[in-house]
DNA sequence: TTCTTTGCAAAATGTTTGCAGATAC
DNA sequence: GTATCTGCAAACATTTTGCAAAGAA
């Protein structure tokens, strides 16, 4: 099994930075990628594979997947596990963490400053450089009662 | 301290008292949740619901699962997702946060402690009580090579 | 031309569910 | 006795893969 997540570049910094980093890559551009490339610079929120694949009419679920594996390894998104449901996928370097009410399925993003403090102590104690961009945090709203929720 | 946000009841403190929470939920103790109550007062660590059916030799993976959602229910596991595999359950109450290297795979565990800081300022700044035990961080070892590793 | 990519269908994975018979209380 | 629990098989959701045809460079 290989990583998806490494970054091993610089995260794009447009969509003309995404296709050359494609093609870097030794890829080709297709209009499949194209029209993934479009949903991931239009919006800023994450989406399922799911999601991508019902904004991209005429591209088939299992090309969506295998785009979004290209577009992870090239450094352009990145994915998330938010609990059991799929893997949520973002732009690339977007920051923030995001955290879901298990109440109410909210979900806040945390930016990454806020856990910069908690990544060094652990870089230090445990030798480990933490991801903070391919974890979600679970919780419950202080205004959610408790007792009852989303699957997580 | 150990404010856990929402929880029904305390931890049970030993297989007792987990038995007399089942018996409280009104449920049945069979052979099947002594078996598993077995496997999770003898181990401290995470275990997959696959590989706690391994150790409940004879009963079937379908009555292992709804097991684990009782137990879940009545606070006597917790289960944490690690990445894309399978979710992990332990014993509930033993605190800490697993981090997982992107490279080889290692779990570290992060005590709660050291999470208590950044919990209490999550609370403040985003009016959520992040759950200490239900999420798991991914990162990498310091001394693991870059480029390699296994899929999260 | 050559290597990548695509669609389609099928497989793989992890988990849940319907049901009829067995069992705890 | 009756509600809970069990095994079995089948369904389910998400993701991956094999393969031959289509397309990009």
């Amino acid at each position: 099994m290989t990583t998806r997540g490494s970054r091993l570049h610089e995260v794009p910094a447009d969509r003309a930075a995404a296709e050359r980093r494609l093609r870097e890559a030794g890829g080709r551009l297709t209009p499949a990628k194209r029209a993934v490339l479009d949903v991931f610079f239009g919006v800023d929120e994450g989406l399922t594979a799911e999601q991508v694949g019902a904004l991209v009419t005429g591209v088939d679920q299992a090309t969506v997947y295998r785009t979004l594996v290209q577009f992870e390894q090239a450094g352009i998104v990145e994915h998330v596990h938010l609990g059991h449901g799929p893997a949520t996928y973002r732009r690339a370097g977007l920051g923030g963490v995001p955290i879901v009410c298990q109440a109410c399925g909210r979900v806040v993003e945390i930016p990454a400053t806020e856990l910069a403090d908690l990544v060094e102590q652990i870089r230090e104690r445990h030798q480990m450089v933490v991801d903070a961009g391919h974890f979600a945090l679970t919780g419950r709203c202080t205004t959610c009662p408790a007792g009852h929720g989303v699957t997580t």
